[in-house]
DNA sequence: CTTAAGTACTGCAACGTTGTATAGTCCCTT
DNA sequence: AAGGGACTATACAACGTTGCAGTACTTAAG
């Protein structure tokens, strides 16, 4: 039903082939016929056909992102991003959200969509190490905080540092009994154990103790977990005077609990978290986080990805790893 | 490189159409034949090549969902939930971020994806009223809070009346100076419009006066643009003792003002959002809201598409337009 | 004056899939 | 015993696009 190039060529009294010549801007075109085939174009609404397209030339101008959920706002932020910084190369960004499946994860990877995505940016949660290796040959690149010397390219911050940092943060206020929230014992949660080893090594090159007690697992990343996590803090014989929480989430659930608890934040118990999300800038107090640069995490991402599609010599070659910078936000949830 | 059907037909030693009989599912293929041509697709790993499929059928099982900003919260979720309720039907869902720019919503209803897509859920903030009115055949339902007897099936909740319901809670513990935060002056903003709407109609059931002072206007509507207008509210000789603000984000920056300024949340102001977004629910205080029935109103999106879509006599015909359900959530915002 | 190189355009085949048409086999009815 | 189905399988032609090969003409170089 819709115009093809079959219905531009006739109106405009040339080739199939001239009009996609014209349409794919090959040089060779006389400017007068150039011009009568474009006017064609405009007057009958042409628009190429992508599934011919991509079935005759293999790409599809679609790149999946897989994330674990779109819910939580660290990961929105990052999807934003990385379908502007897509745009920028005229590529359209097909969202998967995962649930932190290993399943969902490993179809995945294991090619369900295969012909129709030319590579793919992908936040694992379930999944690590070698069980990551694509089987086809779709580029990939793999987001957030992760194992290096996996098998695909990979863009991150250093996770460990970052969560020292945050530590470190709070011991120079002068707290000496920390706490932690988001520890997680399974071994594909990567992100949970590189954390808790900065906050470890934060702690131990200040000169102070690691407490069990203090090292409160969570099994997920939101509110709910870090609000359940600090009433059990809260309950301990000595609680806590500072808490570091692996993502904003967990500390806004954690802030609640002191809140409505009664604790003063920061006067008895400082906070801080991990992701520089938009409601740690405008809950009570505000947070003090660890703020990735996610806009160069978004552009990275799709740099490699396109460096891995071209046609360049660079499109081989092994798995590279691309650290990004993170910074330390001091707000009012840990304000001296 | 990847195999075809052609491959698979010929290490089971069929024809093509017979593999491809087995793939969709066909009755009439001898238990026998299947269980051989199954072997040699699980040896090969063959995957059906979805734009050649298309390119036959016309029908490429993407569906595209385009909303203003994945940051919301709000949208966040109703992406969430509609990627969902599209997997049950196993189709794809393309987002797209519209950045509430009207060039950009323009281009999607003009189809500038045609071909790829069958069927578009819109959730429109810049165009109102014809100009969403679909060039090509695409499918399309209308999301969010809409002008009613629009071009196309529509799903929302009665926004009018639930902005009378958050007020008249307002008005029902006893304020008598209400606030609203959230008004926009431009046409195409029908969901302040009707918000605003229902607001002043509460008020009037109640028999209290409108005040323009108390008409707060916001450029969007995020945490800032709540935080500034309460800021202005509360500079006013006589500051409201309650607010009703269009949506959560505007209502959690609202109340940071508040609490930063020592102003009692509910005791001096009380404070009432609209969406019912996660952060409201361990804010502090927890923020009472209006609740769209956001799973269902995914659910519908997706099966008024799916009826567009089907072969079926429901497929053309007059828009459809879905009402759902909305309740108050009363938390400590709004506490008596 | 020939040859080579460049320009402008065309025709054909193929990408992998499915709808339609067709043909053979078998079994059940009358 | 013949006719009519239901079943099983196949061949062929598209869907709209682009790569490759090829034609015809023009200009530049030797």
């Amino acid at each position: 039903m819709p115009p093809g190039l079959k219905d531009v060529a006739a109106r405009a009294g040339v080739s199939i082939k001239t009009v996609s010549n014209v349409v794919n801007g090959y040089v060779h075109v006389a400017p007068a016929t150039r011009a009568r085939v474009q006017a064609a174009i405009d007057a009958l609404g042409y628009v190429p056909n992508i599934a011919a397209r991509q079935l005759r030339s293999g790409r599809s101008g679609v790149i999946a992102l897989a994330v674990p959920e779109l819910q939580s706002p660290y990961f929105a932020e990052i999807a934003g991003l990385i379908v502007q910084a897509a745009e920028r190369r005229s590529w359209t960004v097909l969202i998967d959200q995962t649930d932190g499946q290993a399943e969902r994860e490993r179809d995945l990877v294991e090619g369900l969509r295969r012909h129709a995505i030319d590579g793919l940016i992908f936040s694992p949660l379930a999944l690590a190490g070698e069980e990551l290796a694509l089987r086809d040959g779709t580029p990939m690149v793999l987001l957030g905080e992760r194992v290096w010397h996996g098998p695909a390219d990979h863009v991150a911050i250093d996770n460990t540092a970052a969560a020292a940092d945050a530590t470190r943060h709070l011991t120079s206020l002068g707290r000496r009994r920390i706490a932690a929230i988001g520890v997680q014992d399974k071994p594909s949660a990567v992100t949970a154990h590189q954390r808790l080893a900065g906050y470890r090594a934060a702690l131990a090159s200040a000169g102070l103790p690691t407490d069990p007690a203090l090292e409160m697992a969570a099994e997920g990343f939101h509110r709910a977990d870090g609000a359940a996590a600090m009433a059990r803090l809260l309950d301990l014989e000595t609680p806590p005077d500072a808490v570091f929480c692996f993502n904003d989430l967990l500390a806004l659930g954690a802030l609640r609990t002191l809140l409505s608890r009664g604790v003063s934040v920061p006067g008895d118990v400082a906070v801080i978290g991990f992701d520089d999300i938009e409601d740690g800038r405008f809950s009570t107090p505000t947070l003090s986080t660890i703020a990735p640069d996610a806009p160069r995490i978004a552009q990275l991402a799709v740099d490699l990805l396109a460096e891995r599609l071209g046609d360049g010599p660079a499109a081989a070659g092994a798995p590279r790893e691309l650290r990004v910078d993170h910074r330390l936000v001091a707000r009012e949830s840990t304000a001296g």
